[in-house]
DNA sequence: ATGAAAGCGCTAACAG
DNA sequence: CTGTTAGCGCTTTCAT
């Protein structure tokens, strides 16, 4: 196993191993018509010279580039403060690890031409995991224009046959309402997330769900809505706590908006979780970090970008077509509940 | 400007433009030896046939992939929980696009054999963005063997002619420090960070050149360690607290260690920032949401990220070797001081 | 089952 | 200044 440099050809591998380029091209690639002789030659060929195929030049050949894109909404790497972006990326690089398929990052903005971004896309990438919060973003229905392979992270607006890993959204925020109703409260707000978003829709809808398993009928008034921003959050909580000073636990759609609805309660001389008990959604580093550690709902991100990529690859290699994975999410339990 | 399709080759645009390949590829590559008139056609030819270079092509032809990497620790994605992170991927990405430079994303495992890594490496990219907090990573010493153009987040430990940015960690420490003594504070602790990293070591520095610049003799009493982690961090903070009771405030050298510092004076009984000021280092989304928000100093990692690609670009231009850049730090003030 | 040959689209000497 | 000519390393018919 001798180090081969950047320079060892097909060319070399044959001559090496006394056939054709051609026979060493269909060993490589692991094609059928080949003589097992001839394979176990060319084999031993390739580990002593340390041949590794070209991949401009295969990529030449092919009119594929075996690597994948993994796009990205701009704000995204924003909102997601991080702990569930980079914990995706780590679950989808370590799937991408055996195959040693490149990954591409590509930040889209908002400002710029989908179209020119897919056209990159496309001509860089065979396949995209694409990270975007916003329904109909236009770099999607672009992708799917152009016939780009794509799995999408969480769920779409109007799932047409589209690949999507999500996190069951509305099973997390049921059980934490559940863990919530099990613990005594009576009267469980919601600081619910945005309803353009299937992560928002869903946690509110898992909300509704426990309370109404528990024979608790929907009261709007302990329903108001943020956009996942601590501020929307704190003008939420502001109104809860205004239109029922009874409430004695509220469940909000992400860490982030649970923190600024905690600091209201608390500023408002409520103490978490005495008088009222807060759970949020992300398990965000956040969480554990605030003053009560805040009890939340865990995503597996890392396993959604395992599960993307899978996909994906399969896609790529002609797969049975769109499926489809929701994974399951964890309630931890928290001093503020 | 049609849409020419995947399709249009270097060929069909010099049969438009009614010259050779070879001219058109001179125009396309901005090269010099092209008549004004000719360069006109093709540049029309171009545009009327929407003509997109292949990138396979070319690189086989130049050996050269015109892609960037962005090399990351895959425990560095954990530990900078993302606030920074993210910033510096939005950095690069933003400085990358202009020049169209593909950005492959690479989670390095400490596990994995860097020699392969450096190989898989010098096949996709031209260049690397390295961000390691270990000092001697393996990664890079086999990059610099392999000459791949590198440069570094985070200075090195002998910074052998190595491009790298970083933040300036000494003045934001000393700024920090500076602010709590200027709010009178007497006796001013630190929960250092880990001194085999450029980050803990200048932080260190900074607070004690404060100190002494304020004419406070040195006090290894006042100096606790960790290595940047929530549970170290309380540890140290522990040990400060038993050894010197009348500590009025305390420079953490991260968000998370300063968090965990200030759970530790309060489970203690100390009012913060009544008895105790604290302030923390990275302003991370941790640091505003907690309670009293922490006082911290600021990175501006999209900045370090565009530096490090403008670096990097110039390094791959043939540019002028080895610079390096320090960016400078902000302190915000919050509640905690 | 294997080899020969023709490209994939672009760059880079080398002539002119 | 511009065209000609070779490849870059691999895949892929098409014969054999």
């Amino acid at each position: 196993m001798v180090d081969g440099g950047p320079n060892v050809t097909l060319e070399e591998v044959a001559r090496v191993a006394g056939v054709s380029r051609a026979t060493v091209s269909r060993v490589v690639n692991d094609q059928p018509r080949v003589g097992p002789q001839a394979r176990a030659s060319v084999r031993r060929a390739i580990e002593e010279l340390g041949y590794e195929p070209n991949r401009a030049a295969r990529s030449l050949a092919t009119r594929r580039t075996g690597a994948v894109g993994l796009v990205v909404g701009e704000s995204e790497t924003r909102v997601f403060g991080e702990p569930f972006f980079g914990a995706l990326v780590r679950g989808v690089s370590e799937a991408l690890g055996p195959s040693g398929t490149p990954l591409l990052l590509s930040l889209v903005r908002r400002d710029e031409a989908p179209r020119a971004t897919v056209r990159y896309l496309g001509a860089h990438v065979d396949g995209v995991l694409l990270v975007s919060a916003h329904e109909q973003d236009p770099v999607l229905s672009h992708l799917l224009a152009a016939e780009v392979p794509t799995v999408l992270a969480g769920r779409p607006a109007r799932g047409a046959g589209l690949a999507y890993v999500d996190a069951d959204n509305l099973g997390g925020a049921r059980r934490a309402v559940e863990h919530l109703l099990a613990a005594g409260r009576r009267t469980v707000a919601t600081v619910a997330g945005p309803q353009d978003l299937s992560a928002g829709r869903d946690r509110l809808a898992g909300y509704r769900e426990a309370l109404a398993a528990a024979g608790h009928a929907a009261d709007p008034e302990l329903e108001e809505y943020g956009d996942f921003s601590a501020a929307s959050a704190e003008a939420a909580m502001n109104r809860l706590v205004a239109r029922r000073p009874d409430l004695d636990a509220v469940f909000a759609a992400s860490d982030v908006m649970a923190l600024a609805a905690l600091g209201v309660l608390t500023r408002a001389g409520r103490r978490v979780p005495g008088d009222v008990a807060v759970v949020g959604f992300d398990d965000s580093p956040l969480a554990a970090c605030s003053n009560p550690p805040l009890t939340s709902v865990h995503q597996p991100a890392e396993e959604m970008g395992r599960a993307m990529v899978g996909i994906l690859l399969d896609l790529l290699a002609g797969g049975a077509g769109p499926r489809s994975t929701i994974v399951s999410t964890q309630l931890v339990v928290r001093g503020s509940t």
